[in-house]
RNA sequence: GGCGCGGUAGCUCAGGUGGUUAGAGCGUUGGAUUCAUAACCCAAAGGUCGGGGGUUCAACUCCCCCCCGCGCUACCA
């Protein structure tokens, strides 16, 4: 394995249109966090990169919902994001966003000496652009009357009638989906990279070159994209919000936002390294190492290393430790169902107790598959491990220490063997450190494979361990016949109090810093970060130093306590103010009474139902209409089983031109009700009619 | 439907290249103990290793089929 000198951390730029949840933590910023201050300690040269994303569509309509402008709406949840990961105690050595002037500078330049090399494909072509909107409209928000068979309402894309595909400028007397209006054509040119021709050097430098370093999800997640085939993608929008295109003919143009969100990682080193940022970037003994979640393989596996190819002298990612997604008390994760625990509301409601989040996010860490998240495991693991076994251990140490020695190290000289119980002494203890050394050497090679969750095991094993040895050699028996061996089993218990201070913090930083106050070791712990090289147990303690006053490093958690947060997820939001997806879709353009009238909706029953071969969301279906049976297809197979719709009454379009999907045609089209989650529930009359009764 | 990743004790997870009684932590039960937040220590019970075939002297570990979870992808008019 290549030996490097430094190394640059990133952890995937957090999108601003909501707050942070125990989600995004899990996957990717503690661990990251975790990693980067095991290097740290460890004495490697490193930098811990992370800022927010700003640009994209989702943004503008994040941004219009409420009423603001992007700038306004970014800069409320960036400082929010900025903020959480303060109080959470996640030490980047910067967090940025990509509202930066030096992001855009940075982008613009990556942008054109992709540019300069002619890699890009550029495309020009009219499109249809709304005036009223000012914007540039996507071929299915544009209809118009069919070329072929007439068809008034026709899609940009395709024909509903005649099942002819199209394309907008065919149509005759376009319309705006949005605005209503006739939009006009408008030459427009666009970027594309030519991901494609990079197809043979991915299939080397991955699927060749990191099948046995990289984690198998995100392996086989890049084999799979590769295998696919790779095409030209569009890295330009028509968009008033986001990064210019730096070209006299790239003008009213943004890049688009997954080009220029990772180069993001580069600005926000160039903001905190100005003068020497190009070590961290492009420099061959530099290791790249990205933390995301597995929503983000392919982009940091597949594309953004294509752009680094290609704009040259860039490193390449060495390893991309993706982790899988968090559930949350058996459900996935929703924003807009406020089915989420945020991380602003988890310190608000639990002060001082970041280190028992972390613990809990760590010891369940999705790092091979999805996890699950429960109030009553976090309880658990606070209770019986954090406190019964860690809290605990150091508290008893402590207390000893106390009893016996007015809080002074005792001295830990040899101990002659010349009697049983001393000699069991000696050997309890050889087996402890035999043990804990054994413990540290796999803890840190679980950290150097991005096994956290290992990791973290490892370290409370020295607590068990420390635990088992005070069992063991039961020190307050021998207190009233033999001193000596007292002292020598306090000193040992003591230092490995002190390497349990040590070995926690990559993990638990605010109770590593409360032992270390606990053990009043300031000033005598220069030597200390020796333990991460050498990779075993140190001497951290001098004989006679005077510890600190004894105090529970954790408090339990009571069952009121996470009944209180199990209600919390029960009920939605109250006051609107975590909800930024939720909203109603916009009213659409006016109709006439005879654009209502072309349709002919009729109510029919439901004769057959049965599952479309290879397809997960068509049934199809014989419906009685009153006129005739006939057969329709419906994607709604995510939402009933064909057995519950047979004898059903449904609404449907009768009179909507035949369309054909995988080969059957379909002869209508059935109404259903969507909402927020996608969700669909047909709509029916609320009492049985004949089929065939229309709708008006 | 195609592709990828998973499906091991109540819970969270380990189990290179197949080989004696399948492991750990937490939980449960019993015991021991009192320095400690009834914590710690010891012990036990708990698994047809998703299901079914096959290869093999021998499979959790290899092959085939199926089922379930998650993700990407096609079909949602």
């Amino acid at each position: 394995m290549k030996k490097f000198k430094r190394t640059t951390v990133t952890a995937a730029l957090p999108y601003a249109n909501g707050p942070l949840h125990i989600g995004h933590v899990a996957g990717a910023y503690l661990p990251a966090d975790t990693y980067v201050r095991y290097l740290r300690l460890r004495g490697d040269d490193i930098v811990f990169i992370c800022g927010s994303d700003e640009h994209g569509v989702a943004i503008t309509l994040g941004a219009k919902k409420e009423g603001v402008s992007p700038k306004a709406f970014v800069d409320k949840y960036h400082n929010l994001m900025k903020k959480a990961f303060q109080d959470f105690g996640i030490g980047f050595d910067i967090y940025s966003r990509t509202s930066q002037p030096v992001h855009y500078e940075t982008a613009q330049e990556f942008f054109k000496t992709i540019y300069d090399q002619g890699i890009f494909l550029e495309e020009t072509s009219d499109q249809y652009y709304d005036e009223q909107e000012g914007i540039f409209l996507a071929d299915r928000y544009i209809t118009g009357t069919c070329p072929k068979c007439g068809n008034t309402n026709a899609y940009g894309d395709q024909c509903e009638k005649c099942g002819t595909s199209l394309s907008p400028r065919e149509l005759i007397n376009p319309r705006s989906t949005v605005s209503g209006n006739t939009p006009v054509l408008k030459p427009t040119k666009h970027w594309y990279f030519p991901l494609d021709k990079y197809e043979s050097w991915l299939k080397e430098w991955i699927v060749e070159g990191h099948k046995d370093d990289w984690k198998t999800n995100v392996y086989g997640q890049c084999k799979s994209w590769i295998d696919q085939g790779l095409q030209p993608r569009s890295i330009t929008r028509d968009l008033a919000w986001g990064i210019p295109v730096p070209l006299a003919e790239g003008k009213g143009k943004v890049l688009y936002v997954w080009f220029d969100a990772p180069i993001g990682y580069i600005s926000a080193t160039k903001e905190l390294k100005p003068n020497d940022w190009q070590k961290y970037w492009q420099d061959n003994d530099t290791r790249l190492i990205h933390f995301i979640g597995k929503d983000n393989i392919v982009f940091h596996c597949v594309i953004f290393p294509s752009m680094l190819k290609a704009a040259g002298k860039y490193i390449l990612p060495d390893n991309v430790p993706a982790n899988e997604f968090l559930n949350l008390e058996g459900e996935k994760i929703s924003t807009s169902r406020n089915h989420a625990v945020w991380l602003h509301e988890y310190l608000e409601d639990f002060p001082g107790r970041r280190d028992e989040l972390r613990y809990t996010l760590t010891s369940i860490s999705p790092e091979t598959k999805d996890a699950d998240f429960t109030w009553k495991d976090y309880q658990s693991k606070v209770n019986s491990e954090l406190s019964a076994i860690l809290g605990n251990f150091v508290n008893r140490v402590m207390v000893l220490t106390w009893k016996y020695f007015d809080g002074k190290v005792p001295s830990a000289h040899e101990l002659p063997g010349t009697n049983d119980h001393r000699k069991r002494i000696l050997e309890k203890y050889q087996q402890a450190h035999n043990d804990l050394n054994a413990s540290v050497k796999e803890m840190i090679s679980a950290l150097d494979d991005f096994r956290f969750r290992e990791a973290q095991f490892q370290m409370m094993n020295l607590c068990r361990i420390g635990n088992k040895f005070l069992a063991d050699t039961e020190p307050w028996k021998l207190a009233k016949e033999d001193m000596e061996a007292v002292s020598c089993i306090l000193s040992y218990a003591l230092t490995v109090v002190g390497n349990i201070a040590i070995a926690c913090e990559p993990f638990l930083p605010d109770t590593a810093q409360n032992i270390k106050k606990q053990l009043n070791s300031t000033g005598i712990d220069t030597g200390w970060n020796a333990f991460w090289k050498k990779a075993e147990l140190i001497e951290p303690l001098p004989e006679s130093h005077q510890l600190g006053k004894a105090e529970l490093l954790f408090r339990n958690i009571e069952d009121e306590e996470i009944e209180k947060q199990i209600n919390k997820l029960k009920k939605p939001k109250a006051v609107e103010e975590v909800k930024p997806e939720s909203a109603v879709k916009p009213l659409k353009e006016t109709i006439t009474i005879d654009d209502f009238t072309k349709l002919d909706i009729r109510v029919g029953t439901i004769l057959t139902a049965e599952k479309m071969e290879k397809s997960d969301k068509l049934l199809k279906f014989t419906i009685d209409t009153g006129i005739d049976k006939r057969t329709v297809l419906s994607g709604i197979a995510k939402h009933y089983t064909p057995e519950e719709m047979v004898g059903k009454q449904v609404t449907l379009i009768a009179n909507l031109a035949p369309r054909k999907m995988m080969g059957i045609e379909s002869q209508g089209m059935i109404l259903m009700a969507e909402d927020a989650d996608g969700k669909l529930r047909l709509l029916q009359p609320n009492e049985a009619v004949n089929p065939g009764a229309t709708v008006s």
